[in-house]
DNA sequence: GAGCACTGC
């Protein structure tokens, strides 16, 4: 296959296109010559009331769209093409019996999906585990063979002295009572590793091994590895034995009964699609189900219903010691039991002590940037600022501050700063003299770790201290530590340091739960963590800089005894870890509900009916599975989702799954990236639209350099290669790093990260799987040539992205002097593009429509420049108006574009042929027959040699 | 004019 990168066939899109000049896009934008003072004024009034309604901006046509004649006649021609009728025949829809589907595999299953309901389903649930005494005797036999194994006996001795170890009777007795138990521990417990093997070993002993399946939940993929290996080392196995893992793309199943399989949460979500029931499990355990992710949420939920039909299956939650309670309440008060931790202790020290020992000043009012300390009235305003005090001041923080001062054991200095707002702001420079402090007056040695929330601070942090003089790289390392930095990867974080070196870890929270560092003695917590939320006013995600909960505070501080005594440094004051709340907000109320509410769909849950809905069905149904969640989400935040799925035609106007929905659901991947790949495999240009769902989905390959910003900087806009679209680079990275003869080199040149790219090229494969077991694709090669017809064909890829992100389109517009964009939303909200977008770089205006994938806080992340058409096919609630010698075609409610009537005529009938073949597409997957004189090639085609889609687009 | 918490199928 040659997929040169290359954009020679966009130079077919014959039409012509214009933009307008600034006043046609914006018609108010300078006010109209006539006007004289006064009206002048009123004018303007009036257009900053307008702006202010944050009106839609249907009137500004974006561009105008113009067939050639030509081009107009060929397409007339093919319009009167009698396989249209042919297609119209095929789908004819029928919401309700989908008749005009023919019967297949995929139809029998989705129709048992949309008329099914999983309380019926459950009804004839049974355990498929059967006993087998022959088996159960060689069980025990190779039991005791392995109690005389040294390796094991050796193993052994080390768990016996685990806190877990002395409650094992209490643990088996009481799982053998109960249905569901709830097992609570701090890290060091010995939980995780011996709890699932209590179980096995007690059922092996009696003779009844072969009723034992353990699975055992992990939040993260690394964990499900790690305690696999680890208990298949205790037990002197290999894996694959009585011990095994699954993740998503690796496995080593053990074997099928008297066995442990540690799996991750979403492993086993996917499972209960096929099998809600859990028929071949006799014990689910789920552990660290304290951190309330959405998985493990959702799974708690479904659970509940299911041991009510299957009372021979086990449930064991296991949690920190902190919510235990609240996970025994949501299961009708079952038996909690609790296991000592066994840590060594960490000295706590507070921002007071910090700022007695170090005896640093805290800045008393916030300093104006440099450049903007001649303006003075900008100037009191910071320094207004920094006096507005928040509530709990007033409350907590000052009168205990003023207890200090009256109790005498801190200089008044101290306590005069504690009443300062901004003592609590994170300042680099006190960090660094705690480091000094740290280094220089404290005798112990170790390891250095310091929680900051982003990469700004890490990136001061980093500077200050190489910069300072004061940590020479002959006795410190230091290592900056970050989700997008190399360093994660790096064997050397996890080591001891050279002789006579001494480690400095500055980190995110990654280092909270993700990477262990065992060496570490000192802490640094800044006391404050990165949040994502879902708003749903602007129906848009945030992430903002907030106060860690107490969950938070003391996972940091656990971080420093792993290996001997330690010492934790919190940067705020005991008045304020008296008021942090105790736990993050669960996640299911954080973020965007339309995937959870897909899975949902599929696994045939009640839920409730959105807004637009009759009430007597909303009223029917209080009972729905969102009001079962251990906290409930916002209904707004379910209609929200609602609404945005049935925009993506995932559901139909009764809320039911339509055939695309279905494929969305079973898809593991958000609905929008779903949509992206399901058409990247009809229109035949399925690699590099894996590559780019994939990286959207999962992670961005491109590393962070905390030196060489500029290089990295340049590097990506090299391989943009003059394209405007940010996404179009990860199709490219993909591409160049899977034929590259040194991949590693590629990786190290362009400021790459292998161990992702690698990850990313599974990935892609495993989505072929799925597409596989759907029916669209042939094999699980995304390289297939059968399924890359149009790779070459970057507009056509480009449509394709954009038929994925919709309805993410924006508007670019120029500041005067061109030197920044600024974006504007259909709904004619203003944001930023985010500086790393080669958008900002590549000059390549052609088009001032662009789709993204993210938006957080006002910043476009990855954008893709697009042409108008995509996004009139391919958008939703078209319509097409005339009126006053003007043709208007209107995307979404929003999106204006003027054409011509003959124009917006046939633009009309190619959207509905389109739409045609999608829908039978959809409807009865298959791979496309590209053959010439196939239906649904005629179908899109207006003459033998060139189809009309992948040129138009 | 200016910046990116962390997971997972």
């Amino acid at each position: 296959m040659s997929q040169k990168f290359n954009e020679q066939h966009t130079k077919k899109v014959e039409e012509k296109w214009t933009e307008h000049s600034d006043d046609d896009k914006e018609p108010y934008m300078s006010h109209p010559p006539n006007l004289e003072g006064w009206q002048i004024g009123r004018y303007y009034a009036g257009k900053s009331a307008k702006k202010a309604k944050k009106g839609r901006v249907k009137d500004c046509p974006l561009g105008t769209i113009i067939f050639s004649e030509a081009k107009t006649l060929r397409i007339k021609e093919m319009l009167t093409s009698k396989s249209l009728d042919y297609l119209i025949y095929l789908c004819e829809t029928d919401n309700h019996t989908y008749s005009h589907i023919r019967d297949s595999a995929f139809k029998r299953q989705f129709l048992s999906i949309i008329r099914g309901n999983l309380i019926d389903k459950l009804s004839n649930a049974s355990s498929e585990l059967a006993q087998l005494h022959e088996m159960d005797t060689s069980y025990l036999k190779k039991f005791k063979e392995k109690q005389k194994n040294p390796k094991y006996t050796a193993m052994y001795q080390g768990r016996t002295k685990l806190p877990a170890f002395k409650e094992k009777d209490n643990l088996v007795k009481l799982i053998e009572e109960n249905q569901v138990v709830v097992v609570s521990g701090e890290t060091g417990c010995g939980k995780t590793t011996q709890v699932p093997q209590f179980i096995l070993d007690h059922y092996i002993e009696n003779e009844k091994g072969t009723l034992c399946r353990i699975i055992c939940t992990q939040p993260r993929r690394i964990s499900a590895i790690t305690v696999a290996e680890r208990v298949a080392e205790e037990r002197a196995e290999s894996l694959g034995e009585s011990v095994g893992y699954q993740i998503r793309m690796e496995k080593k199943m053990p074997r099928k009964s008297g066995s442990i399989c540690f799996c991750t949460t979403g492993v086993i979500l996917k499972q209960m699609e096929s099998d809600p029931s859990l028929s071949n499990i006799s014990h689910l355990i789920l552990d660290e189900i304290h951190e309330r992710d959405v998985t493990s949420d959702f799974l708690i939920t479904i659970l509940r219903e299911v041991i009510k039909k299957r009372n021979d299956l086990k449930i064991i939650l296991m949690s920190a010691t902190l919510n235990s309670e609240a996970f025994s309440n949501y299961f009708d008060n079952c038996p909690r039991i609790n296991i000592p931790g066994f840590t060594f202790t960490v000295t706590e020290y507070f921002l007071e002590d910090v700022l007695q020992r170090t005896k640093f000043q805290c800045p008393r009012f916030h300093l104006p940037p440099p450049e903007q300390r001649s303006s003075i009235k900008k100037w009191t305003n910071y320094r207004y600022k920094s006096l507005v005090k928040p509530p709990e001041y007033e409350e907590y923080i000052e009168p205990y501050a003023r207890k200090l001062l009256k109790d005498g054991t801190y200089a008044a200095s101290v306590c005069e700063q504690l009443e300062n707002p901004l003592s609590e702001n994170i300042n680099i420079r006190l960090i660094l003299q705690l480091l000094i402090y740290i280094c220089h007056k404290e005798e112990q040695n170790g390891a250095i770790l310091i929680f900051l929330p982003g990469l700004m601070d890490i990136s001061d942090l980093h500077k200050l201290i190489t910069n300072s003089g004061k940590f020479p790289s002959e006795e410190y390392i230091i290592f900056p530590l970050h989700s997008q930095m190399a360093t994660v990867n790096q064997k050397q974080i996890f080591e001891p340091p050279p002789l006579g070196k001494r480690k400095i870890i500055i980190a995110t929270n990654i280092a909270e739960t993700s990477i262990t560092i065992d060496d570490v003695v000192f802490v640094i917590d800044c006391g404050k963590i990165k949040i994502s939320n879902f708003n749903i006013e602007s129906n848009s995600q945030t992430l903002n800089c907030e106060w860690v909960s107490l969950a938070n505070a003391n996972q940091r501080r656990g971080r420093a005894g792993r290996v001997k005594p330690g010492v934790c440094f919190h940067l705020y004051s005991r008045a304020r870890h008296m008021i942090l709340k105790e736990f993050q907000e669960p996640e299911v109320l954080r973020v965007r509900l339309d995937d959870v509410i897909l899975t949902a769909k599929l696994l045939q849950l009640d839920l409730p009916f959105g807004n637009g809905s009759d009430d007597m069905r909303h009223t029917e149904m209080q009972n729905h599975f969102f009001q079962k969640l251990m906290d409930p989400p916002k209904m707004e935040c379910v209609y929200l989702a609602l609404d945005c799925l049935k925009r993506l035609n995932a559901l139909d106007d009764s809320e039911n799954l339509t055939p695309l929905g279905y494929h969305l659901a079973r898809l593991p991947m958000g609905p929008q990236m779903g949509k992206m790949v399901l058409f990247g495999a009809i229109f035949s240009c399925l690699d590099p639209i894996l590559s780019i769902a994939t990286t959207l989905d999962f992670k961005s390959p491109f590393q962070i350099s905390l030196t060489l910003e500029k290089e990295a900087d340049m590097k990506r806009v090299e391989l943009a290669d003059g394209k405007a679209s940010d996404h179009l680079i990860f199709h490219r990275v993909l591409y160049i790093h899977d034929i590259h003869p040194i991949p590693y080199k590629f990786c190290q040149d362009y400021f790459l990260s292998s161990y992702i790219l690698n990850l990313l090229r599974d990935m892609k494969k495993d989505f072929m799987g799925y597409l596989q077991d759907l029916n669209f694709v042939s094999g699980t090669d995304p390289k297939n040539p059968l399924h890359n017809r149009n790779s070459d064909n970057l507009a056509l890829v480009k449509a394709v992205i954009c038929a994925g992100l919709y309805p993410n389109v924006a508007v670019v517009k120029y500041s005067k002097s061109k030197k920044f964009i600024r974006i504007r939303s259909p709904e004619n909200e203003f944001f930023k593009l985010h500086p790393v977008s080669v958008i900002n770089k590549v000059r390549d205006m052609k088009a001032p429509l662009l789709v993204y994938w993210e938006k957080i806080n006002e910043y476009i992340h990855d954008a893709s420049m697009v042409h108008p058409l995509p996004i009139i096919f391919f958008g939703d609630h078209y319509k097409y108006t005339f009126h006053d010698h003007n043709g208007l075609i209107s995307i979404g409610n929003s999106l204006t574009f003027r054409a011509n009537p003959h124009t917006g005529k046939i633009i009309e009938e190619l959207r509905d042929r389109m739409n045609w073949f999608l829908e039978n597409k959809i409807t009865h997957p298959s791979i496309v027959n590209w053959d010439v004189d196939s239906d649904e090639i005629n179908i899109l085609r207006y003459d033998l040699k060139v189809n009309l889609l992948v040129n138009l687009l």
